[in-house]
DNA sequence: TGTACATCAGTGAACGCGCGTTCACTGATGTAC
DNA sequence: TGTACATCAGTGAACGCGCGTTCACTGATGTAC
């Protein structure tokens, strides 16, 4: 169960330590005023200590935020990944824990599609923490880009939601398959599909990851925003219907 | 044509003038680094004055801010306003102009639902600023709250989708009316349509425009973030799509 | 086990910067008689 | 038309602040013999 931890010297161990409680408080002052206002001085003086000490531990200002992204995206892909290996258990002898769903066709299939198992964890890590959420998604610096790692993180958040989709099982109420008839769009995907890397996924489910994250991303967005506070609904709700909607449970058109 | 500007002396035409330059590159500071960057002291170098300067025309860099915003907002109404114009001509005497439609059901029904021209104009109103669009939805800062006259003026832009939602055709593919059946949680935003202001929607509609809100917000805001790029797919495709699909024409599922 | 040395965490002073904002003042512009 | 006054735009100096970051230094911790 525990991992096996390369074997640290007690200062390297007390270096990953501070590394932490650094991280820690620059989230709390993210949280508290946003990623603009995020200052080394003023976590030092949180912690107890001088400025200059920080760069014990950070070679910038930069190289903290650079790694408090990192970080959020490691989150959401470990989040993700944690979802789909309870949405979609490893065929090794799972014990047959309850009674299956009448209308399963598959009896291997969980409860809910791995999908929305994936829609609600990508709503309870953005709830659990929305400033972290937008140094994800939200409104870009101008100038900065993202080092390559992230995006290989990406890429494999991205890999996630094209598994869920192409998995997706063909009982929709009007019986449309997820792997169904390609649309236009998930034509233009599949021509273009070099961000799939390498996934094989067909149009249809490339269509829907798409749908999938930008529908998602803009309640969650919008929601998280405040966008919605004095308009009297339930937030909860309008992401639950565009979730069944993905599904193919329900449709507004 | 010209509207008639309410007398000024030569002072409050100066006065207005400069308030203008001001926000203007106020403006290009944002596109430039960002909202958090804004900064009073650049603004007045870069128009050749000394910083006070503009303390004779805003109270205080958070009033700048707060005028932006304002600004902003009504942009996006006035583009509203004016896309909704075009899409639903005033019935009073309109020469007719060309042939229409020979699946048109109305005589007078233009040639796109007036939901699509708002959705064009969203998004072109989104690319001519990317920055003006994030001051708008993007990552809010905490403890920052718009004014009430900006609310006012976000349910004048709501008003817009309403109608819009309300007079789509009844003519999808599969029939599906956009005052059709009721979704679930169309009841829900029925039951609690305090933001609805008044508008006589019926749940239809009202699902109708929050899904056209948090869809059409989702892609633009992840294309203009730049979580597209490198991806190799065309963004306005994605965008058409969602569009189609919110007008009844296409579906994923 | 004890001494000698190297490593490294943290301090305090300092630098230069740009910020928002105030204040007393100058000079130009407009107004009243 | 001309003078006397009020209004107001803009300046320059100044205040206080917090920022990121560098640097020389102290003192504690770990390592090697």
């Amino acid at each position: 169960m525990a991992e096996v931890e390369n074997a640290k010297s007690p200062r390297e161990r007390y270096r990953a330590q501070v590394r932490a409680e650094v991280k820690e408080r620059a989230w709390e002052q993210i949280a508290a005023a946003g990623a603009s206002a995020l200052s080394l001085n003023a976590i030092a003086k949180k912690m107890g200590m001088s400025g200059p000490a920080l760069y014990r531990y950070f070679a910038s200002r930069d190289e903290l935020i650079t790694e408090l992204i990192r970080d959020a995206y490691r989150s959401l892909a470990d989040t993700f990944r944690a979802a789909a290996a309870v949405a979609e258990p490893t065929d090794v002898t799972e014990p047959t824990d309850a009674t299956e769903p009448a209308d399963s066709t598959d009896p291997a299939q969980p409860l809910e599609p791995a999908l929305a198992t994936l829609a609600h964890a990508l709503r309870g890590w953005a709830l659990a923490d929305p400033q972290r959420y937008f140094l994800v998604y939200g409104t870009p610096v101008p100038g900065y880009h993202a080092p390559d790692d992230v995006t290989a993180i990406a890429s494999e958040i991205m890999a996630f939601l094209l598994d869920a989709c192409a998995a997706l099982p063909a009982t929709g109420p009007e019986s449309r398959p997820a792997t169904g008839p390609a649309t236009p769009f998930g034509e233009h995907l599949d021509a273009h599909r070099e961000w799939a890397a390498g996934h094989p996924a067909p149009p249809a489910a490339l269509h829907r990851a798409m749908a999938f994250w930008t529908r998602l991303h803009g309640v969650l967005s919008l929601e998280l925003a405040g966008h919605f506070d004095g308009m009297g609904f339930d937030p909860a709700l309008l992401f639950a219907a565009e979730l069944d909607d993905l599904l193919g449970i329900a449709g507004i058109s």
